[in-house]
DNA sequence: GAGAAGATCTCCT
DNA sequence: GGAGATCTTCTCA
């Protein structure tokens, strides 16, 4: 297994508890976690630098406020599993299900920061700036090839997955906003991104 | 079935 | 900073 080491350290995923939890406290402790992705014998991955949580009936924002629709049943569904939909006709979004089954929540990722894989990257994103090539959420699905097909998949073993960031040893300047992008329930704080990281979307 | 909105990105001014 | 591209999904009649 390719993913079964990453910079010479074993990694391993995290589990289920990790997502089973309240949305906005897995979108948190998302930043700093390394998102692995192996696809075709190449080892993709980065660290996640830039979420935002959104719920259920509470949350117009949401596409779970509604209710339950073919796109957003996934969820609905059991914890630490992937959503990805496709919006704007033209880009991907990456989300992780969080919540008990049938509490509607998920993260969306917004942001990474490249550790392996970057040529790969490059290729798909047609760029050559190394700081564009995940630094929103439409770029980092281009970046890794992730599309509506890897919508459903389990996060929790391989070969699509997040680990901890064995690299990190201490705490990491985590900051709080408003969500970005949306016309409904603007004012609430559920964006957390990396304060030090030029890989933020906005800051 | 039609129309509108959209958790974005890129290019142009 | 603003607007267009592009097409899926959802709502409403």
């Amino acid at each position: 297994m390719v993913s079964s080491q990453l910079a010479g350290n074993k990694i391993v995923p995290l589990g289920r508890s990790f997502y089973e939890r309240n949305t906005q406290v897995v979108a948190f402790e998302l930043i700093g976690k390394v998102l692995v992705f192996e696809q075709n014998g190449n080892l993709l991955s980065g660290k996640i630098v830039e979420t935002e949580a959104y719920f259920g009936a509470n949350d117009p924002a949401s596409h779970a406020y509604r209710g339950v629709t073919l796109r957003n049943r996934v969820m609905f569904g059991r914890a630490g599993i992937s959503y990805v939909y496709f919006t704007y006709g033209n880009h991907h979004c990456l989300n992780m299900v969080t919540e008990a089954e049938g509490i509607p929540g998920a993260v969306l990722i917004r942001a990474l920061e490249p550790i392996s894989g970057v040529q790969i990257m490059q290729k798909r994103r047609g760029k050559i700036i190394y700081g564009q090539l995940t630094n929103g959420p439409g770029k980092l699905t281009q970046a890794f090839g992730i599309t509506r097909e890897h919508s459903g998949m389990d996060l929790t073993k391989e070969p699509f997955f997040v680990t901890q960031n064995e690299r990190q040893d201490q705490p990491i300047p985590i900051r709080v906003s408003t969500r970005i992008g949306i016309s409904r329930a603007k004012q609430m704080p559920l964006r957390f991104y990396l304060q030090t990281s030029s890989f933020v979307s906005v800051h």
